[in-house]
DNA sequence: AATGAATGAGGATTCATTCAT
DNA sequence: GATGAATGAATCCTCATTCAT
């Protein structure tokens, strides 16, 4: 068993654990011991390595925010330079398989909620909004012109509206689905006469 | 004076109170203390009346639900029988000055995570949504005939979505712009190629 | 058994305690769960009447301060006008079978630490610093004109002396020994040529 | 370099650090891993050399009551065979400016509780105690006789009494002043009728 | 009806100490 | 020699809930 270098990897298993915890009980209510247990570790190392259990939330929140990140970054690359490749692109991104877990809607929600209380959590949704926004208009201008900004924000609304839904959904989350429904949503509002 | 009849009041006063410091806290941790206080009471009191934090709870969300029901009914009954007027309705009743006040927003926001642990808020959640729905394809059907269900997914999606939204933005909500935002997409909706 | 009006018998009897656990363990090492299973109630009782364990400690000091004040202000009065007759008052107060316990002397010396630490401790200390300064010199004045300044920092730094080393002697504290010994030295000084 | 011959080096630094730590907290409530860091080394290794936080409590005790009793040697030597000399170069050498620091004197302060707790602490100040007063009496007794035993008793206390007023003083310690003002006490005792 | 009194259960956090490398 | 890794045991404090008055 290796003894050195063991931070990232400790850390790497909290994140994952504190998302799971967080999927598993709905709700932001999960000691730190639960977290620490499902990591495989006491209480105390988590405290080692974070600190504090909001700076283990926050940490959760920001491997969410990167994955998304990172899943529409590659669906862009795949779409290449055509607008309505890369709007699809986007909304597609935002419903992999990985992002649409359970787990990770309801945490998700959860950090919505976070985000009221902590500012340094506020700050995180914000960039992520920020992001999703500027990737929207980039693709939307050349097919919308003045109605850009107004179809960015519906459908920044229409997937954060989708996600929460599924929050209270009974059965598995269907991204495929999803993207489908907000897809076609765009679609209509680019064919609008303007 | 008589001490008869106090029962009503008493639980009304506890339920603004507990939407009063759910809004001021961003979230349900908030104490029974807190609220009692706040109600002008003992914490004792309020178990007395509720019989435990969950009831309370739901209690408030009873009362949100409730006066976002009625407005939204108001609405409907000025409305009239023309299905465009109702559906606009629907919408505007949504975003009441009542309804759309940041704390009760945050309520909002906060109870949707409320329900995926508690089986009875979930319910009532699920009520609301489905009243919702009805009431939307009730003015959609005849006009949009086929296209009805998922326009009224898309609308409720949307609706929440900007709800959530708002939990985050930094002004005040301006519930009319948000109407206005959601009309302008049902319209465009509605005017698309079927 | 009465259900009202316990807060000042509660909050007299963890202030006992408080100082008798010090006592006992000779630090200030001691937890709130002791002191309050030593006052008879719960740790969170004693939370509840104190808000923290520091407020305890507090109280505590208060509370050995303000004794020590009622027996020197008692012996004061006895010894009516005759300067001489007021210092000895003053340093046989000092020196009580209640202030000259092992318990208190411990406790006494810990909360010297504390002050240390804790503004508020350190300000209930100077308070007594200051009174007792202030006794001594309007005793001294009359019998030692300018050397009464001096004599009665002596005074007083000679009596925290004595208490300090009296924490670490290990017979029973002998107070009319110690204040023999004090006013051995305080006539000397009244003799001593100006 | 070589590692050999680091145990000494890293003692001392820990000791060293342990009085700073101890000054700047004002108390005992000081962890091994701050000690360790002001060290300059981690705590595993403070304890691999001390076994415990104990004994380097323990060790910084000893090392203030070597150079205590160092100093007083120093000085004495200086004095020669004149025993009012002598008493005077004891009473300095207690108000050295190494010994009289502001760190110190919260050490020695907190020290004096540690010792109503850990026994081997209540030996190294006992040891201090019987050499001051061994110190005392040799002196004393060729200029007071009979009266020797309680003026070493008084001078103790009087030592004593200074240092624990000084850790609440305000400004920095006046070592100088202070033995002055001792000395000026003695000085009156000596000369008063036998 | 109303409340102060009271507590058990739990939770975040700290820390001395041990161990494998 | 030196340290990062790791944890069990504590400790303060909070809070929902119950009870006697």
């Amino acid at each position: 068993m290796p003894k050195v270098g063991m931070e990232p990897i400790r850390k790497a298993a909290l994140v994952r654990a504190t998302i799971t915890e967080i999927g598993r009980a709905g709700s932001l209510d999960v000691t730190v011991s639960q977290i620490a247990r499902r990591a495989g570790m006491s209480a105390a190392l988590a405290h080692h390595y974070f600190g504090s259990k909001e700076q283990i939330f926050l940490a959760a929140m920001r491997h969410i925010l990167s994955i998304y990140g990172a899943e529409v970054r590659g669906a862009l690359v795949a779409a290449g330079p055509d607008p309505r490749a890369r709007l699809e692109a986007i909304v597609r991104g935002s419903f992999t398989r990985t992002n649409f877990r359970r787990e990770v809607v309801s945490a998700w929600l959860n950090f919505y909620t976070l985000a009221q209380t902590v500012p340094a959590a506020r700050r995180l949704l914000t960039v992520y909004q920020r992001r999703l926004h500027s990737n929207l208009m980039h693709a939307l201008v050349p097919l919308a012109a003045s109605r850009a900004q107004p179809i960015a924000e519906a459908l920044a609304a229409m997937i954060d509206g989708v996600y929460i839904r599924e929050a209270l959904a009974s059965g598995a989350p269907d991204g495929m689905a999803a993207a489908d429904f907000v897809i076609g949503f765009l679609d209509r509002e680019l064919g609008a006469a303007p």
